[in-house]
DNA sequence: ATCAAATATACAAATATTCATATATTTGAG
DNA sequence: CTCAAATATATGAATATTTGTATATTTGAT
């Protein structure tokens, strides 16, 4: 239906799309993690974490590394730890983007 | 359920995460476009299109700007410009990758 | 005022995702 | 071998997204 390159991309995007993977992604940056660590660095319950961290490793985003009966996670591509660093600048601009609208609202009398 | 903060960057990138928001996007690096403009350069239907800008434009991904009847549609922040090349950097990795990986196992005789 | 062009929105069926719960699998220790 | 720890998978109901079709709105020209 679409060009396959472009469905790929945004299977991509959309593995990023997700409160709790977001916050598993941020916590690989700083080095792999078992999914115990995960669990509780996140404090969510185990089948969450593995449920989700299955779609990160479909989608090639995180990669394995088993160790007794741990199983340690990083992020496949050290360019993912830029690209969310990039994101959280274009989140500060909206934000502050959106403040600067909100006090323009506030402080004008028309 | 989750922090806002984190909620809100998952809705950026789900906004990302559909082919044709995508295509549309490429198409706004080069610089702004209409509606139609949009319709012509994709080959998609008119509805299609502006839903997805609808989308877009609900997530302060883009911005628009009417003349006249056209409405011209362009990216709210250039930093998306080169997150979107960063992304393809990182897929580009994960097709060598992928490759390379068909062709060991192509040559490989055990 | 009327019309056509450009764009946006409404709607609903099909499809996909989320998420909680339950169960499986794998591995090392004893 | 048996057990417990760690991780993965299965299932399904609730929810959200996608997508085609139809309709509405806005604007400029005549």
């Amino acid at each position: 239906m679409y060009q396959p390159l472009h469905q790929f991309k945004a299977e991509f995007f959309k593995a990023l799309g997700h409160p709790l993977r977001l916050v598993i992604l941020e916590q690989l940056i700083a080095g792999e993690k078992s999914v115990t660590d995960l669990q509780a660095a996140l404090g969510v319950d185990q089948s969450s974490v593995s449920q989700q961290l299955a779609i990160l490793r479909t989608r090639n985003i995180v990669e394995t590394r088993k160790d007794g009966t741990s199983v340690f996670y990083r992020l496949r591509d050290p360019l993912l730890a830029e690209l969310l660093e990039l994101a959280r600048s274009i989140f500060n601009n909206h934000l502050i983007d959106t403040q600067a609208m909100l006090q323009q609202l506030a402080t004008t009398d028309t």
